[in-house]
DNA sequence: CTAAACCTTAAAGTTTGCTCTAAGTCAAGA
DNA sequence: TCTTGACTTAGAGCAAACTTTAAGGTTTAG
């Protein structure tokens, strides 16, 4: 089965213009072309793709990502570089999902500050309120 | 106590150049000057500038912050819209972390297929080579 | 057969968040 | 006083990841 840019792009989420861009950025490199040189998208491409989105997503960049397609695209041989690289990649990822927790516990002790802030803030209000109201 | 823009620097982690650039984006505006125009910051633009670092971690742009501080430069009258905004942060963080955290699990999934398929692969050679070698 | 709706390329433009340069002012030590 | 180094500004430059444009070729429905 073989699917043409726009329907890669409803399947992916991807833009058109994104696709092409992955292409010239070696990130899915050897896509083939019908006769007249449309890009026609195998089911093959399609599992690439979602390997790529997978490690776009996790924040790898598309440098890198180029990077690990290409050894993909090397065969067998580079499975033990592919490995490592994936495995420093999950370690990246979660130090940064720890950093972003505490960050995160952060911004909810603010909130609860202002919680409290805003609480302070209505009583007196209302009190002035209540108090220039005459009641 | 005021301190200059380098012991700023020195506290945060931003560079001088990046503390220049947040001021001019309304990150930190109202910051003093010295008698010959050097920026003073003070133990306030400190806390305020903690603030800051607290929601560019957890991914907010500097335009939200901008608006954020525009807010708190305006006093007690914006709690409840900040409060409203903080809120709303927070549940895009957790909502991002929750599907970090899917990705992660593709991530883990991909490595233990790898780790299979590695294995296979270095006993295959082995064999290979053992028989190559003659043994 | 023709018009609309696709596709192609190369290259320019956009956004975000810095980062640096140039030209000049200010402060402190030898 | 001179020099060194930190500060000031406006504005240019940069990297990443798209996004759009221009100029043209292809396909398909009516």
């Amino acid at each position: 089965m073989m699917y043409s840019i726009q329907d890669v792009s409803k399947k992916t989420g991807l833009t058109a213009y994104t696709l092409r861009y992955y292409e010239k950025e070696g990130l899915l490199p050897g896509v083939e072309r019908s006769s007249s040189g449309f890009r026609q998208y195998s089911d093959a491409d399609l599992e690439l793709l979602g390997g790529i989105c997978c490690l776009k997503n996790t924040g790898m960049s598309l440098h890198e990502i180029a990077r690990f397609m290409q050894l993909t695209k090397e065969g067998d041989s580079t499975l033990r570089q592919r490995y490592a690289l994936l495995e420093a990649h999950r370690d990246k990822v979660l130090t940064r999902m720890a950093e972003m927790q505490s960050h995160l516990d952060k911004v909810t002790r603010k909130l609860n500050w202002y919680s409290e802030k805003l609480k302070d803030y209505e009583t007196a209000t209302t009190t002035t309120k209540a108090g220039t109201a005459g009641i």
